[in-house]
DNA sequence: AGTATGCAAATAAGG
DNA sequence: CCCTTATTTGCATAC
């Protein structure tokens, strides 16, 4: 049998209330967002990043993903709560390193980037082969490689992507298919309304942040050195 | 010392 | 296995 992955598909203002209530509770019990990050692994083998935490309090992460992670943390707030040895279980890194089930984020270095771009200027799609040639002269994992390649790819074709303009309404609708009604939104017959790719939760209205991390403040293009 | 954030790795899901 | 598109996550570092 299978089982619904939204149990209770929780209301925007029960993830609100809930991401408030975890961040008092914990600063209560004297916790730090890295703590509940590294207790998520001990308690179920998938650890999380301060980052993770730290966004998942201030609502930046998507509805869905706000849902997904929302029973892991109502679970260790109840275990922290219940005074047991927690301290250990934010310690227990060691003996549970494999909790991290995620492959650790591997930093490239600026000047290894420059190649792997000089490399996308000639190539922007080598073979498996030589991507492999190329992981071999970087001294880099084949995956990653072929991984950055796939991102670059990617990054690519969102610089490139036609945005209507920026106007005041936030009404974003990227494109609509082909629906001859100018409908703005969908209207999903819930108490979320928003477009098809929610990008962030936002909890009451703000302005920005509307987009992914495809619209890029002013400047998109160069980047100036630090 | 914690917490917020920009950029972008890594992953999920359908081919 | 690899690709693409859409998303989730986290390193690094600013705050």
């Amino acid at each position: 049998v299978s089982f619904c992955p939204c149990q209770d598909a929780p209301t925007s203002g029960e993830l609100e209330q809930f991401a408030k209530d975890l961040k008092h509770k914990r600063i209560m019990l004297g916790f730090t967002q890295a703590d509940v990050g590294l207790a998520l692994g001990t308690l179920y083998g998938k650890m999380f990043s301060q980052t993770t935490i730290c966004r998942f309090e201030a609502l930046q992460l998507s509805f869905k993903n706000m849902c997904k992670l929302k029973p892991l943390l109502q679970r260790w707030l109840n275990e922290a709560e219940n005074t047991d040895n927690m301290q250990e279980m934010c310690n227990a890194e060691q003996v549970l390193a494999q909790a991290r089930k995620r492959k650790r984020r591997t930093s490239i270095e600026t000047n290894v980037k420059g190649t792997l771009e000089s490399f996308f200027r000639k190539c922007v799609k080598p073979s498996p082969q030589e991507i492999s040639q190329i992981a071999e002269d970087l001294n880099l994992d084949k995956d990653v490689v072929r991984v950055w390649f796939c991102n670059r790819r990617q990054k690519g074709k969102r610089l490139l992507l036609p945005y209507g303009n920026e106007a005041e309404g936030m009404m974003y609708d990227m494109n609509q298919p082909l629906v001859p009604s100018a409908l703005p939104i969908p209207v999903t017959s819930q108490g979320y309304s928003l477009a098809p790719s929610p990008p962030v939760y936002m909890p009451t209205f703000h302005k920005a942040e509307m987009f992914p991390q495809a619209l890029q403040p002013g400047l998109s293009m160069s980047n100036s050195g630090h």
